[in-house]
DNA sequence: GAAGTAAATTTAGACTCAATATAAATATAG
DNA sequence: CTATATTTATATTGAGTCTAAATTTACTTC
């Protein structure tokens, strides 16, 4: 799809101020000569951009010029900054059973945050969506913020989402996440939703504040309850035609392997499994009901044995996990995330020795230190990716009075 | 990487220039009123960016004006063009016994091509190099094309090359394939040389002219000797870290594949198999030698028992192949290519069949029309790609006295 | 208050494209 | 053969953008 805008003189303003926007985005307070440095314009050209950004509220200059940077020389420069406060994004974390709403700034700071339980047999009924809704203002009225003040809202769901953002319900129970929250959202709200697959969103976040800070090629692995993932390829998200790329339903066939569960199931599964047979562990204290996932892991710390083979054998499901995507995709680094990652760091020795057998040249692997709101951080990240990308099209909330 | 160059007036005449040229490399001759139209320019800048293109060669003006397109009212419209020979490129597939090289003007159409056996054992020396361009030196003389016009160069060669074009000597063996072919001909001929992995360029071409026509999410998969895999996503290639992302080595891991073998040594080996164990087939009459891949294939054709049972273990393996493939990157399309391919047809059918089992959604599966010369096209459609996006500041080979 | 310095402003010039008006070339009707 | 309609080509004007150079402004220091 070629651009269909003719060029015209207007146009390089556009380029102008969206280079302008740009660095003033990845730096703190800027004078117009750091623009100028940055952006290659001459001091008049960056002087009027600001004066255009600033009358389109995008950024605002600074009153207090020469308490910036100490004893400067010289006419005493303009200070200009981006205005964090023209608006704010939601980034969500739609699960089966758990809705959570982050409100966030333009520059990522978290303002906000609402997190409700849902009930899982409700998951695909309408009232889905005026629960969402409240979630979100729940979200906005503890960050003080106005519904009118959101720009983009994304929204992580555990279904395939295509490149358009559409749900793709290539089997029925994926169905159940394609909610209508889009349109009805853009109606009630005014709001415009992103949609996009949870693994998807965690590789955003971990790239962002993660692990894979900077890092253009990774792969990012949700390993808590089922296994699924997330692919960077040059700084891209991959989709695929479906949205379902990312998918390891192909592990059925790996030898060692042979399903998706994901880590925190199996040392349920398996502590279960040794607790009936009487193995002698000091697991057996958290019986005789359900083990979790990190009595299993702080009993391995204590040097528990059981523990520790359960260990051994996660280390090798997820070294072979993570031999099979790096060998296809060659990543620079798969990183290991979801709400399990917390614990699971010990694992990561043990998984990076066993990649060697399974992989000539082996990927960095680390684990990332998001935690359970990697979804929600990536969220954030995509919804504010648009922001940027669309800025000089959005219409920017009137000021509030208080704002002068 | 943002654009450091500041936007300037300049900048605007880039853009209608391009937005030209692009629309007339997919047009045949058309008048000014065309180029209107599809690029929303005025017709002033039309003209003025046509006599432009007209100056720098790079489009031509037609004479007869009113050949074209049968009767019309008013006066007679200029009619422009492409000019198909502003130049050449070279497409190369270097592999290891053989060089083959293809030149082909900017519409793409072969104008010439030449291939010669090299000795296996010479393969990492400093011969190579003179080599390869003696036989793009017959290539162009076959063409009756000249050193001069060659506008680029793409070489696909069988080891990891990364997205800047370098090979990845991951592996002591790949680094016989960094020749330094990219500097030497910069050096002695002036060219601009693209490196390509060969699976990658497979995918580039197949997408061109073969079985994945227009097609953005597709993994061609190289099969004749070894597996390996080029991959499209969203109409880019995916490259990885190194290079070497498509890689199928995994397949070690998975239940009913363990190895990398393709299917024309496989059908080899399984033949000779057969033999040894005295089973009764008239592959025997093309022994007791090495058994060719065709001829099994052949055989099957026939009905031959043993022949036929190659085919489905054969059908089995790729299933599984392009199944793990499929399931990881969700292409729109999977391509099996090679000179295999040609006969590879009959696979079809129960690699489709067999797919069921492996994914809950199968991708589709084709066979690429290209034969031996998939790498070849996709190397010229690589070094087209190169001159379309820098045709700009490309610099013309100054025209021959019969050009007028 | 004068000197020094860096930022801001002004001015001139070049280039782009849009819009409008005018001219040229052809087909068709009478 | 002439008048008219139709389509394309060219010229002019005006607005918007940028650069570059000269000029003015504002502040610090001595």
């Amino acid at each position: 799809m070629p651009e269909l805008v003719p060029a015209t003189p207007q146009l390089l303003r556009r380029v102008s101020a969206g280079a302008v926007l740009e660095f003033m985005r990845a730096s703190a307070a800027v004078t117009v000569t750091d623009v100028m440095a940055a952006t290659g314009l001459t001091r008049a050209t960056t002087i009027a951009v600001c004066e255009d950004l600033v009358r389109r509220r995008w950024i605002v200059e600074l009153e207090n010029q020469r308490e910036f940077g100490g004893y400067q020389k010289g006419r005493p420069a303009r200070r200009f900054e981006l205005n964090e406060r023209a608006g704010v994004v939601l980034g969500m974390d739609i699960g089966y059973s758990k809705v959570t709403v982050v409100v966030s700034d333009l520059r990522g700071t978290t303002l906000g945050r609402s997190s409700r339980p849902f009930q899982a047999k409700d998951v695909g009924s309408g009232e889905r969506i005026a629960f969402i809704d409240a979630v979100a203002a729940a979200a906005l009225r503890s960050a003080g913020m106005d519904p009118g003040q959101v720009l983009a809202v994304c929204a992580g769901v555990a279904a395939p989402v295509d490149r358009h953002g559409d749900v793709v319900a290539t089997q029925e129970f994926w169905g159940l996440f394609d909610l209508g929250l889009r349109p009805a959202l853009k109606a009630t709200r005014g709001w415009t939703v992103l949609l996009e697959n949870d693994a998807n969103l965690a590789a955003l976040g971990d790239r962002w504040q993660g692990a894979a800070a900077g890092i253009d090629d990774v792969v990012v692995i949700l390993a808590s309850e089922r296994l699924g993932s997330g692919i960077m390829e040059g700084g891209r998200l991959v989709h695929g035609t479906r949205g379902s790329a990312g998918e390891l339903a192909y592990l059925d066939l790996v030898e060692g392997v042979g399903d998706t569960y994901g880590i925190a199931h199996l040392a349920r599964t398996w502590a279960a499994e040794a607790l009936a047979a009487s193995a002698p562990t000091t697991l057996r204290a958290f019986g005789p009901g359900r083990v979790e996932a990190e009595q299993v892991f702080s009993a391995a710390a204590e040097g528990d044995a059981v523990a520790l083979g359960i260990l051994e054998r996660l280390a090798d499901r997820m070294a072979r996990v993570v031999g099979t995507v790096a060998t296809m995709l060659n990543p620079e680094l798969v990183v290991i995330g979801g709400g399990v990652a917390d614990s699971a760091g010990v694992l990561l020795a043990p998984i990076t020795e066993r990649l060697k057998e399974y992989t000539a040249t082996p990927a960095r692997v680390a684990v990332s230190p998001l935690g359970d709101s990697i979804v929600t951080v990536g969220a954030v990240r995509c919804a504010l990716d648009y922001v940027e990308r669309n800025s000089l099209d959005l219409e920017l909330a009137a000021p509030t009075p208080a704002d002068g």
